[in-house]
RNA sequence: ACAU
DNA sequence: GTATGT
């Protein structure tokens, strides 16, 4: 039995028996809403809901009323470096609208882990400066790591291009072991909300 | 294995 | 497929 494909929103909506069709409808289709069901039953009862129920939807194209309002209060800090050229790049949104706070880079010669080690050190002393005590949210098992410890533990090497961002690293360790924060800094649950807010989406 |  | 990390 093939499933069935119901396209909430897309550039036709409606209920489709093939994928081939489906992704017609929904491919290079910003905000496209869709799912597959595994009757015909299923999938028409979905669809004359008019709006898909958050709880329908993959994480994937979860909107931001759907996320515990303690998220939506908060920041979602991500990095993005380029495994070939080793630029990198972090940045800062307020969850709730997406809207960009901040962005720094491109870093040479960096890593992964420690631009989203200073995104978050970043948005703790930007949150502070603001006045705010909004919660920080990084997908990044390690950097939350070395957030807690007030430690950046990168095997990064330094090269002649690099300078600049161990300057920035040590800068950071520096804010982290001088001021307080009361801010939580928790995991983003991709699993769960989807993808995180503030990704490069590269 | 887990998170990027 | 590559690399960063616990
Ligand atoms: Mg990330
Ligand atoms: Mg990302």
């Amino acid at each position: 039995m093939g499933k069935w494909y119901v396209v909430w929103h897309g550039r036709t909506p409606g209920v489709y028996s093939t994928w081939e069709e489906a992704r017609q409808q929904v491919e290079h289709f910003p905000g496209a809403r869709y799912k597959a069901f595994l009757t015909r039953e299923a999938a028409q009862q979905a669809f004359e809901a008019r709006s898909p129920n958050d709880s329908d939807l993959p994480a994937s194209q979860l909107p931001v009323t759907a996320l515990p309002d303690k998220v939506r209060r908060g920041y979602a800090v991500d990095a993005a470096c380029n495994s070939i050229t080793k630029e990198m790049e972090y940045r800062c949104v307020r969850i709730a609208d997406k809207q960009e706070v901040f962005r720094r880079g491109p870093f040479p010669d960096a890593t992964n882990n420690v631009g989203e080690f200073l995104a978050i050190v970043h948005a703790l002393a930007w949150l502070r400066q603001q006045g705010s005590t909004a919660p920080v949210y990084s997908d990044s098992m390690i950097a939350t790591f070395w957030i807690a410890e007030g430690k950046c533990r990168t095997r990064l090497p330094r090269t002649d291009r690099n300078a600049e961002l161990f300057e920035r690293i040590a800068r950071a360790e520096q804010w982290l072991a001088e001021n307080d924060y009361c801010n939580a800094v928790l995991k983003w649950r991709k699993d769960e909300w989807g993808e995180n807010p503030a990704d490069f989406g590269r």
